[in-house]
DNA sequence: ACAATAAACAAACGACTGTTTACATCGGCG
DNA sequence: CGCCGATGTAAACAGTCGTTTGTTTATTGT
């Protein structure tokens, strides 16, 4: 049973050599950093099904078992990449609807769209580690009906999507909540399938079209969907 | 090489019943339509990588080498799945579109998002054969970049894909192109979500909502997404 | 300094991967 | 009959899968 112990995480690390300087040209990141960095990059690119533990490790290298020993298992990896990244994405989300919601008490539907977009676009998107992999691999879950998959999703994200929801109802008083719903769920695709950036549509276009300009991508999302949501609802 | 002894008959079974009935209740499907019909439901609930042909020979009660033997490989199924499947999704949709088109010259936004959506929701559906598999392994394929699928997909779609975004041109001649084609990717997302019946917009609506609804989905979509096809462009 | 604990490691576990092989069976034709 | 090509099949191939094992190395607390 060397689970349990497995279990204790850790502990921060403990510096031994006082850093004088911050920033060093190499972070020297430690072997858990090191694997959540390569699976999340490999997770999103070949599916979780589709990467192998050695895959990982290899190219993290990294010894097999630091999976076992750090999160227990393959799902457990799952679990600690989006315990990590999901966190400050609904976090940033929920900050910016509170922005809105001080402003006015109709918030402007462009506002609410905004924030609920644009974190989830742009918030992991650093470049030094590995570019918008968890943006993708996002996506890659969201259409995974695998229960264990769809309960991480879940439980990162359903509380503050129901606020959204909510407030989008305040910005449409008009409009019946299941319109609203339903059209929550298409605009949850088009974010979904944007995030994916699958590669179809620069095909169809010669690249004019690219999902992967999160600024544009913005830019042509938010008043189109705001059309739909302010359109008259359906009998 | 291989010990040619012990080989010994087994031919046990060998029902030789002949059928004296045409066309019984059970159309008795051929080996190379049970496997087509299993991995169809399988690969749509597991995704390509998370089913083994030994999960799909086993249920279609079918010889392990007789993947390899009918569609050459694994890859080889898909192909021949898609290339069953897709076909007539691609026919149907240009069809409706012509339909379209020669009732006047700027036909209506409704009718073409219609012709687009309805045959990729509806075509396939078919309860006896395990409903709307086809349908859900679309929507996976859509967001995974692995080279081999996106050629499937692109091969099967892409030609009437591009004649649709000519078609939304014509009903929408103010508007310019690459923003018809950043809508058409959002209708693509709306689209593929819907198709994915993820689970996710039930679970945050206690059910109100159901995407495998397709009725009810088209007719919450066609509008929505018409609406922001109409809204002015962005600059 | 010494024991306790955390972390890393090579090696192996049994089960499963897609593919290939060599052989058996079959209906139809000469 | 014998031969044919198409079809079906058990077994093996050469790996990879996620996980577990027992052990060794590093770091910590006292």
């Amino acid at each position: 049973m060397r689970k349990a112990s497995a279990l204790k995480v850790a502990s921060v690390k403990a510096p031994p050599v006082k850093r004088p300087r911050a920033v060093p040209a190499q972070p020297a990141l430690s072997v858990r950093e090191r694997i959540l960095e390569v699976a999340e990059r490999m997770f999103a690119e070949h599916g979780m099904s589709g990467v192998g533990l050695r895959a990982i490790t290899t190219e993290a290298k990294v010894n097999l078992a630091s999976i076992a020993y750090h999160f227990g298992s393959k799902d457990g990896l799952l679990e600690a990449l989006f315990a990590q990244r999901a966190a400050p994405i609904a976090q940033e989300r929920l900050r910016l609807l509170a922005e809105c919601l001080e402003k006015s008490a109709k918030p402007k539907l462009e506002d609410i769209l905004d924030a609920f977009l644009r974190p989830a676009l742009t918030l992991g998107v650093q470049p030094q580690f590995g570019g918008p992999a968890f943006v993708k691999l996002r996506a890659r879950l969201a259409t995974e009906p695998e229960t264990t998959t769809r309960k991480i999703l879940s439980k990162a994200f359903d509380q503050s999507s129901r606020q959204f929801i909510d407030a989008l109802i305040k910005a449409l008083p008009q409009m019946p909540r299941p319109e609203v719903e339903w059209r929550f769920h298409f605009m949850l695709g088009a974010m979904f399938y944007t995030m994916a950036d699958s590669g179809r549509i620069q095909a169809l276009t010669n690249g004019r079209v690219d999902p992967g300009d999160v600024k544009r991508a913005l830019h042509h999302m938010i008043p189109f969907l705001a059309a739909g949501f302010r359109s008259a609802p359906v009998v």
